[in-house]
This record gives C-alpha cells, sequence and structure tokens, in this order.
DNA sequence: AGGGAATCATGGACGGGGTCCAGGAACGCC
DNA sequence: GGCGTTCCTGGACCCCGTCCATGATTCCCT
C-alpha cells in the first residue's frame, strides 16, 4: 500500500503499543509498568517507543485523540451547535467506553490522566472560543471553557456508568444543556 | 514562638524557597533549572527540598494553593453564591497578580502549569458539586466543572492583562456571570 | 544489478525528577 | 547529661525523556 515511501516500513503502530500497554496496566499497574516492558512486548526497543508516542501517558489518550481530531468547528457558531459538533466527533464510540477511560481504579491511571487533562483539553478550548467569538464576543473565553468543562465532566460521568449506559454522544448533549441552564 | 515543638527546626520555609525559585527560573528559565539549583540557593539539601514540597511544580502553585484554602462553601449553596465565595478567597490578591502567574512567558512555565492545572482544580470541582448538589441535583458535576472552568480563564485572562487590571475577585465573578448567561 | 537517498530501528549515554534510607545534627524535656 | 523527636545530609536507586552514532530496510533511478 502506499507506494511513494520510501525508506524503512514501521514494524509496529500506535494501536499496537497501546494494545499491549493495556494489558501490562491491567496485570501490573501503569506505574509499575515501565517503557522498556511495553516496547519489549510490542517488540521494539525503547528507543523505538518515543517515535511513536511523545510519553508514556499519550497511549492514554489515544482514543480521545482521536475523537479530538473529528471535531469540525466553524466560526460563527453558537453554544448549542459547538455542543453538537463535539457530540458528533463522540458517535463513533457508541457506548462503548475506550479502554484507557475504563478500568482507571485497576490501572491506576487516575493520577495520569488528571495530570495531562489540561493539556490535552485547553488547545479544544481555544478551537470553541474561536468558533464562539463572533457571537460571543470578548466574553467568548469563558463560555468556552465552561462548555468544554461541562462536556468532559458529563463523559466522565458517563465512562463511569456501571450499566445502562447510552451513547456517549448522549451524555455529551446532556451536560452541555444542564451546564448552560 | 510555637513552644511544644520538639526536635530540629527547619531550616527554611516553601515561601523561601519559592522566593529563591522565582529569581531563578526568570534567570535561567523553568526547565533549565533544576531542584539542585533552587536547593542551593535556598542553603538545603536537594532532598529537604523534598521535606517542604512534593515536587518542583508545587512551586508554581504556592500561592493559588493558599488561595484555593481559603474557599468556604457550604453545601445548599447556589451558583452564584460559589462564584461569590471563590471571589471572595481571591481578594488578598487584590489587583496584583501571584509571581509564578506572572512572566509565564519568560520563565517558560505554560507547559508545567497547564500539566498541573487540572489536578489542582479538579479538587475544588469536586467540594463546588458538593455544594451545589441540594440544589441542582444528579446534574452538578457539570454545572460545578464549567463554573469552574469560567472563573479559572476569566482569572488568567486576568492574569494576562498588561494595565488597567482591576481586581482579581471582580475578574471572577465577572466570568462566572457571562459563562452562566 | 547496483548505488544513492530516505526512513526507521538499535543501543547506549546523559541529565533530571522523585523515592528511599542510614547516619548525623539540632532542638525540648527530664 | 541522656533521651526522644524532628529535621538535614549525602548517596543510591529507578525511571522518564532526549540525543546521537550506527546499522537495517525499503524505494527509485541509472
Amino acid at each position: 500500500m502506499a507506494p511513494g515511501v520510501r525508506g524503512r516500513p514501521r514494524s509496529t503502530s500506535v494501536s499496537d503499543l497501546e494494545e499491549a500497554a493495556v494489558e501490562l496496566f491491567l496485570e501490573q499497574g501503569y506505574e509499575s509498568t515501565s517503557i522498556d516492558d511495553i516496547a519489549r512486548r510490542a517488540g521494539i526497543s525503547r528507543s523505538a517507543f518515543f517515535g511513536y508516542v511523545g510519553a508514556k501517558s499519550d497511549l492514554l489518550w489515544h482514543d480521545v485523540d482521536q475523537a479530538l481530531g473529528r471535531i469540525r468547528l466553524v466560526d460563527g457558531m453558537d453554544r448549542a451547535g459547538v455542543a453538537e459538533a463535539i457530540a458528533g466527533a463522540l458517535e463513533p464510540w457508541g457506548d462503548r467506553v475506550p479502554w484507557m477511560l475504563r478500568e482507571t481504579a485497576i490501572m491506576g491511571t487516575d493520577a495520569v490522566l488528571r495530570q495531562s487533562a489540561f493539556e490535552r483539553l485547553e488547545p479544544l478550548v481555544a478551537r470553541v472560543e474561536r468558533a464562539l467569538r463572533v457571537r460571543e464576543g470578548r466574553a467568548a473565553l469563558p463560555v468556552a471553557a465552561a462548555l468544554v468543562a461541562a462536556v468532559v465532566s458529563g463523559v466522565v460521568e458517563w465512562s463511569q456508568d456501571g450499566r445502562s449506559r447510552g451513547p456517549a454522544s448522549d451524555a455529551a448533549l446532556r451536560a452541555a444543556r444542564t451546564a448552560a441552564g
């Protein structure tokens, strides 16, 4: 596939690394799993690991990062439009929680997720602010921050709902509405 | 002072460490300043450093942590009440921006602040949720998250306002109101 | 077939953060 | 002065993330 690409082909993928990591995290926990462990199980060296991923915690965000990449915002949107755009990007998830957002207790990843959450979400806040600026003016930033925070907290609650969990996009929309009320 | 305390007295304080750190951060930047550098300038060993502070980034949050500790929430508050409580805790700041929130460009601390922001703010979200639960019911979490996010973004904007910056508490209140509207 | 050129993998070195611990130093109390 | 308590020190340790020289694998062109 992909003709015209020269050079040595990659020997694995981020998804494979993610898979290997989840296994190890479930077995030994996040902190007790070194990058060496993950790389070894995926069949590459520690150095190569950093050719796929910039940090160990990136593996936890792989699914979320892809969802973030699917969000399509347009300048001039209103709050509801932004909420729908974000919810739409979550539709591929359906009612299935990404591996890394589940079993956080077993893996002991809560602390790490908190550390990297702001870093991950802040770019989205910036994008939302830009989209809202036409309608909200100079107050766009707090509005954007509040909107994103509401949606995120909604998704987090959703991911912790044991059973009877609907689609992620519904949870996102619901949270956005309740916060706006 | 403080009679009845046995044992060797502490040889410095967190505030002293913060002061030494700010100097070094302004001179060399955050990343280029090692914990050894800070400890040396403060006249203690690297090991002792961790007896005052759990991590290098804690120094950046010293002022904010104290403000967080001043916030008094009561179960049954409404959104406006919570906003006022938070704003009240910021009054000691007046219109002066804490050292570590200023000159973040010079110190190169933006990345570190982002990393530790969620970690710092999430406990506040939890407290706000608890206070709001009486009135907001099960939707308290997204509301709390949105409220905190709005206030924080407002304070961040305030801290970057070059001149004609009013008190921090005003900025916090303003942001909370615009996000709620 | 053979020689670039490009891309990736490897192993190792390095600096730094954070933890841990054994020993010593400074205090109050008896 | 002895004792318990609290703190400081120096060092060892593990791991993360960066960097680099070297080698491996592929495509393309001649």
